[in-house]
RNA sequence: GCGCGGGUAGUCUAGCCCGGUAGGACAACGCCCUUCCGAGGCGUUGGCCCGGGUUCAAAUCCCGGCCCGCGCACCA
């Protein structure tokens, strides 16, 4: 086990679930610091991809019902049974091999596979014979309500509820393109074998944004804010970049501007969050590698001890899931999208003459002109019209219609909206801040550990120390500390121990200041602030104190500003 | 899922080959000491992954499972 693993066990960042009856792979628990530490991660997300964005947040089920992962492909994606060579160890889907061998339509069931394979004898390409067949279902599927109830599916991502819900949501803008909707939650993947720690999980916590924008306008009005970003590009063809995001999408390396403003953003957010900016770069997926929706990824990628990992795919994933959701739930997810100017276009239309239409057809009449009425045409002294009532079809001769030109304006057009989606992986993005802050460095000639974190990400921001274990001490020490966590500053107060031993305690889990309370405290109220980075020390008036810490736990400014330096 | 190697206090580890009282270090907790960077003293807590088998006796040998690491495969 490496070093920090170590750590983050033993200090209460995560560990494994289900420890007492053995464990279970793919799941971990967040202890008290793990968990404040994601939990400031997800509301930086918030501030960056909710508040300052035309977006919302929403909450939506986990369990969702088949119908959503038939539309959305993720059924068919996901529900397959695989073969492996017992010889060259490669896997198969099942179906797609018996048709492709035998020209079969197998159904996909292990036992179907099964049985064909043993009746007619399939061997991989190979020689090799196949072992049993087994479910690739990456979806972990359950029953909703009694009995055998109605198959569910737990989400593999966050995305499909906000699809779902899109009808909603437009009504919740005002049917003005282009919004955001987000959502923080966890997602599940029946992974066949999670490995790699906490990289790979089957329950995982994902943050998803999905900016839905008219096709044609893939831009963004912040744009500027980044265009001048230099940033690690590797495009799909392994060519490497480092260049601003402008030139990026002028080059065409970028498809459109809307993803490059989301690359911005996202490396922003990350560099704000933790991650080491030397150990981050975009790439491309590959053609072969992109999911069934998408037509361009970008992945933000760490190294971490595992290597390159993913910890952000931003992707355009067009109209796809909203036509998918038009074409089997039968409902209108469409956006009318205003002409700045209305179109006018001249347009030849039949005007039915009831009192001709009458006598003659009687109680069909009605339907024959509104059947005119819907006729195209695009000659005005056309002679008959052949319409359809019922099923009969009628000729109509132009003696009971005349044919009139309409000046007709058009204000708008429906259209699907495009998507860009920003997923984030919090779990692996919350170990690659940990991996990239923690370190050993040198105190005093002795080593320490070191979780170099963000001020403002630290779980724990403020100790309270009372310098010796005495009574006049701890008591002023708890004064401070209730003051602090009055003022809504995470604080823990510890005086077990020598007071060296205690700042490097707080050293390990990155907590960026310690209060010492000391003799001088008792004569002039005041006390000093300790630096975690640079174990520096400064005196303040405890009057000052929560000012002064509010100010450095949202900044990167030195602690020297604050006050006269103690010890260097 | 396959192959190889592992699983001993919170963490790291000795013991396993060759069956017979499970030992250490660090951490944690309590008391003492202590005027700023893992000081010291005394004391305390806590362990053989799970199940089955062999045996008078299993951490140790055998079988099965679970978990971890590595390689292959998988990761829309």
């Amino acid at each position: 086990m490496s070093e920090l693993m170590e750590m983050l066990i033993r200090r209460g960042f995560l560990w494994q679930s289900f420890e007492i009856y053995g464990g279970m792979a793919g799941f971990i628990d967040y202890g008290p610091l793990g968990n404040g530490l994601r939990r400031r991660l997800e509301n930086l997300w918030r501030e960056f991809f909710v508040i300052n964005e035309r977006a919302v947040e929403i909450d939506t089920p986990t369990v969702n019902i088949e119908e959503v992962f038939i539309a959305s492909g993720h059924a068919e994606s996901f529900t397959d049974v695989a073969i492996e060579c017992q010889k060259c160890g490669k896997v198969f889907r099942a179906d797609h091999y018996i048709k492709e061998k035998l020209n079969i339509e197998a159904d996909c069931t292990i036992e179907a596979v099964k049985e064909i394979i043993e009746t007619y004898d399939l061997k991989c390409d190979c020689g090799g014979s196949f072992g049993e067949p087994f479910h690739f279902n990456l979806m972990f599927t359950t029953s909703i309500g009694p009995g055998k109830g109605k198959k569910g599916y737990l989400r593999p991502e966050t995305a499909q509820g906000i699809f779902i819900a899109f009808r909603r949501l437009l009504d919740y803008f005002r049917g003005k393109l282009p919004f955001g909707v987000a959502q923080i939650g966890r997602a599940y993947r029946n992974e066949i074998s999670p490995r790699q720690g906490v990289i790979r999980l089957r329950e995982f916590n994902q943050a998803e944004l999905e900016y839905f924008v008219h096709p044609a306008e893939k831009t963004h009005p912040q744009f500027e804010r980044y265009a001048n970003d230099v940033v690690k590009l590797v495009d799909k063809f392994d060519n490497e970049y480092e260049i601003t995001l402008k030139e990026a999408v002028d080059k065409g390396i970028i498809a459109h501007e809307l993803l490059a403003y989301f690359i911005g953003k996202t490396r922003r957010f990350l560099l704000k969050a933790g991650i080491s900016e030397d150990k981050l770069r975009f790439r491309q997926h590959k053609d072969d590698e992109r999911a069934h929706y998408a037509v361009d990824c970008w992945d933000a990628e760490a190294l971490t001890s595992y290597g390159w990992i993913e910890i952000v795919g931003i992707a355009d994933r067009t109209d796809y899931d909203l036509k998918k959701h038009i074409e089997h739930s039968g409902e209108d997810l469409t956006v009318f999208v205003q002409f700045k100017e209305p179109i006018k276009v001249k347009k030849l239309k039949i005007v039915p003459d009831l009192k001709k239409l009458g006598p003659v057809y009687r109680k069909k009449a009605k339907a024959i002109a509104k059947a005119l009425e819907e006729f195209e045409v695009n000659d005005k002294n056309i002679e008959k019209v052949i319409v359809e009532v019922d099923g009969e079809k009628i000729e109509v001769s132009n003696e009971f219609f005349k044919v009139e030109e309409f000046e007709e304006e058009i204000h708008g057009e429906k259209i699907i909206p495009h998507v860009i989606e920003p997923s984030f992986g919090l779990d692996r993005i919350t170990y690659t801040i940990l991996e990239h802050s923690f370190e050993k460095d040198t105190v005093d000639g002795e080593e320490r550990k070191v979780l170099r974190l963000k001020r403002w990400m630290a779980p724990v921001q403020v100790a309270v120390l009372p310098l010796l274990s005495k009574d006049e001490f701890i008591k002023v020490s708890l004064e401070i500390a209730e003051m602090l966590r009055n003022a809504g500053i995470y604080t823990e107060y510890d005086d077990s121990g020598s007071i060296g031993r205690r700042y490097r305690r707080f050293d390990e889990i990155g907590t960026p200041f310690c209060i010492t309370v000391d003799h001088q405290t008792l004569e002039d109220r005041t006390v000093t602030i300790r630096d975690r980075d640079t174990t520096k020390q400064v005196r303040v008036k405890i009057d000052r104190l929560v000012d002064v810490l509010k100010e450095l736990l949202s900044s990167e400014k030195d602690i020297t500003e604050f006050g006269e330096i103690f010890r260097a």
